[in-house]
DNA sequence: GTACATGCAAATGCTTTGCCCGCGA
DNA sequence: TCGCGGGCAAAGCATTTGCATGTAC
């Protein structure tokens, strides 16, 4: 048995096949996956899943913060399991995510809210841009 | 005839009722509008305004980079004028916006991506929080 | 006059939900 | 058993778009 699949017995809630397989697919993944992609790959595991369980099951991990939602400025969510604290990097032309952590960035944002005067609960940073290449042709 | 009046009509855009309309309250909004609050807005300026054109003249003024889009994690989108570099802070109790500026922020941004090997084309950053204040009571 | 803009309503796309059946504990 | 969970399809909501008409230049 996986750990959010662990978790979510803690917590109470019944573990269908379905939500095996929904938390299964979040275990091992290691990207950034929309409610469609998770709905793609748990569906491979158990036909049965439906996309409407996908989106319920994953609400529900967001409020119990054993997922984290995203959206990274497109028309649809994105999905992550790794909980620790970082940020993303994401390529205007691929579309790539890539994590980073940096403590000097989290410092800085810490300062700045209490400078602001404020008690920090959620940040978002996020970074646009493209892989750096020589003789780069599109600028 | 205001500044992004002009900058419409240098673009080459015909300067019809509806634009002046919506790029007055453009112009003078300090705060961050839904398209619903600007066109309420732009109605009261000119009844003739449909919520379409707000959400075409919207789409073209970002795409032109007269105005920038953001959502802060909300189910619609938000617009504002100030083109200057900054950042925000939302208050998750009053939905309000508090706008800042950090150079040592900005240049760690900056920093980061040149260490990852990418180039930046945009940055997005947020902070979720409420205001500090003696015996908080919700937490 | 002509190409661009607009209003209206229908269409879209993602997400949520009502209803009723099924299944886990 | 009993109440939570799920499938299905309809509904919701913000946003976009096709089409016919209107208008800036």
């Amino acid at each position: 048995m996986n750990d959010l699949e662990q978790k979510c017995i803690d917590a109470g809630l019944k573990m269908t096949g379905q939500r095996r397989a929904i938390l299964e697919v979040l275990e091992s993944a290691d990207d950034h996956p929309s409610v469609e992609t998770v709905y793609l790959r748990s569906k491979a595991r158990d036909a049965s899943v439906s996309i409407a369980t996908v989106y319920r099951t994953l609400n529900l991990l967001d409020q119990m913060n054993l997922v984290k939602k995203h959206d990274f400025n497109e028309n649809h969510a994105r999905f992550e399991t790794n909980l620790e604290n970082h940020h993303h990097f994401i390529d205007v032309h691929t579309g790539e995510v890539v994590e980073f952590k940096d403590e000097a960035l989290d410092g800085r944002l810490r300062q700045i809210a209490k400078d602001l005067g404020f008690d920090l609960v959620d940040r978002r940073v996020e970074l646009y841009g493209h892989r750096k290449q020589q003789g780069n042709d599109d600028e």
